[in-house]
DNA sequence: AACGGTATCAACCGCAACTCT
DNA sequence: TAGAGTTGCGGTTGATACCGT
């Protein structure tokens, strides 16, 4: 960056003095190619050559500047460095805001979503949208925000829509309009294969989750559109087998996109944070996603100023401290339901036999996320009602729902330490085969214990011995301020509730129609 | 102060599309 | 039409700064 810096200053100096340093005789016959950063002669060089000859025909820049650079590495200097009117320094929140909606739309087409903002390079956004994807996927949080998601569900919906996505002032809309881009051909490509629902795909493992559950959990903000935490490769197996017999795993193996046999579910994955390689390495394993919470491991740093670490922070409690639930500090439900959320099916919902999401219910999923969230909205006056615990039998009745999204209400903000992230989430706690009373007793059992964060642990706890203080750790870690990541996206989408019912009242509407 | 991990940026590489002959 | 050259794009890597321990 310093570098950066000294260079950007000594282009303003050579190029104000390099006109005699170009020679048009050309000597780049035989002259080995340099390769590495770019100095300001060089630049000078260059800018000097661009301001006699012009743009391309960048293989003769050498011959006739004397650079020693081969045509592409000058074409690319000048794009990402020399041009007039680029636009240096961080994205403004609508830049950022804008990539997000054009990446949604476009995928990895950098080019083109440079040309939408001006003044910056496809490097500039594809490094942003990089760095930024490994800081939201590692923090286990959605790539897109739930309203960009929503855009392009409805403009796919809607015949392809015109391409035209809402960013807030309109000032993009006509271009958008004009180029009529087809929505993320990563994500919905595949999808159609899908049955339309799949650009809630970055949904599905808390829509499936919630299809487990009496209620739907994962309408709040955040809910559908976490993704599991993604914890390190190493603790994933260690969590994995701690918890859950290697058979029932690699017999259930969940992935959202596992019915997508190709490398565009790979990516369409990637793209909505749902698992990195490292997932897809344990898993064989399973929807479990295993806990980063065992060894506290997680490989995670501070993404930003706004979003902290993701791993076990300085709240940590010592290994050997964990022993019991009521000594510690009591989770964040949002947390403590994530283990519910990759949860048994209840009973009922093995009524439906092989509809079940975790076998084959994508669209099922789809449907009791649209379901729970209509009833949710029915119940929205009673939100602290939480007393009647589902029976297997009243799971649609969405009393339970209540109390979740009670709980959602205090952990769904993104900036909340609860809001953002999940690591719970990971926790095989329940074996993925969905079809255990037990765990869904489990379930009641938390439930019943609603009172109080302590108090639903507690229920775990009761329910659910861990076979070793690790594994009595691994639940109790969630009290890190992994959680404390909050979303960048809350900066630039404050509707996320909203938005994410609107997105299962579309999927419900759309689903019913077919 | 040293060290390790992470973020950021710049540049390179390989490939594909395009253009020209 | 085929082949060579050029350009553009996206993925990847390396260097460096920054930050926390």
């Amino acid at each position: 960056m310093s570098q950066m810096t000294n260079e950007v200053d000594n282009n303003v100096h050579y190029d104000d003095q390099t006109g005699s340093q170009l020679n048009d005789d050309g000597n780049g016959v035989g002259v080995v190619l340099k390769k590495g950063p770019w100095t300001a002669a060089e630049d000078a060089l260059l800018v000097n050559y661009v301001q006699k000859h012009g743009e391309g025909n960048w293989n003769a820049v050498q011959n006739y500047s004397g650079l020693s650079r081969c045509g592409k590495s000058c074409r690319l200097r000048w794009a990402n460095h020399l041009r007039p009117n680029l636009k240096k320094g961080a994205f403004t929140a609508e830049e950022e805001r804008m990539i997000a909606e054009l990446h949604a739309k476009m995928g990895n087409k950098w080019a083109r979503m440079a040309a939408h903002l001006p003044g910056r390079t496809d490097n500039e956004i594809k490094n942003y949208w990089n760095t930024r994807m490994k800081r939201r996927r590692r923090a286990g949080l959605p790539l897109y925000p739930p309203e960009v998601l929503l855009q392009a569900f409805q403009e796919r919906k809607h015949g392809q829509g015109t391409g035209e996505i809402s960013d807030g002032d309109g000032g993009h809309r006509d271009f958008l309009k004009k180029n009529n881009y087809e929505i993320h051909d990563a994500i919905f490509d595949s999808l159609k294969e899908n049955q339309g629902i799949l650009p809630f795909l970055p949904d599905l493992p808390a829509i499936s989750a919630n299809s487990f559950l009496p209620n739907g959990l994962g309408s709040p903000p955040y809910c559908n559109l976490l993704p599991s935490t993604l914890p390190n490769h190493d603790h994933l197996q260690e969590s994995t087998m701690s918890f859950i017999g290697s058979s029932e795993l690699n017999s259930n193996r969940f992935y959202p996109f596992d019915h997508i046999k190709d490398n565009t579910s790979d990516k369409i994955s990637e793209s909505f944070g749902l698992y990195s390689p490292l997932d897809r390495g344990v898993s064989h394993g399973s929807i479990c996603y295993s806990h980063s919470l065992s060894n506290g491991n997680s490989s995670t740093s501070k993404p930003t100023s706004e979003a902290v670490k993701s791993e076990l922070p300085s709240l940590q409690i010592p290994e050997t401290e964990f022993g019991s639930w009521g000594t510690s500090p009591p989770p964040p439900l949002n947390e403590s339901l994530d283990v519910f959320i990759h949860s048994p099916q209840p009973p009922n919902a093995l009524d439906s036999g092989s509809s079940s999401p975790l076998n084959s219910g994508l669209l099922d999923a789809l449907l009791y996320q649209a379901n729970t969230l209509g009833c949710s909205k029915n119940n929205s006056s009673d939100k602290s009602s939480n007393s009647s615990i589902a029976t297997p039998g009243d799971r649609a009745e969405c009393s339970a729902l209540n109390m979740y999204e009670t709980e959602w209400e205090d952990y769904a903000d993104p900036l909340s330490p609860f809001g953002a992230t999940s690591i719970l989430n990971e926790h095989p706690v329940v074996s993925t085969n969905g079809n255990s009373w037990d765990e869904w007793e489990l379930f009641q059992t938390f439930s019943e214990n609603s009172a109080g964060n302590n108090e639903r642990l507690q229920s775990i706890d009761q329910v659910w011995t861990p076979k070793s203080e690790n594994q009595s750790m691994s639940l109790l870690n969630f009290t890190l301020p992994d959680v404390l990541i909050t979303s960048d996206w809350h900066e630039l989408y404050s509707d996320h509730d909203s938005t994410n019912q609107a997105i299962m009242t579309e999927a419900s509407d759309d689903i019913s129609g077919q």
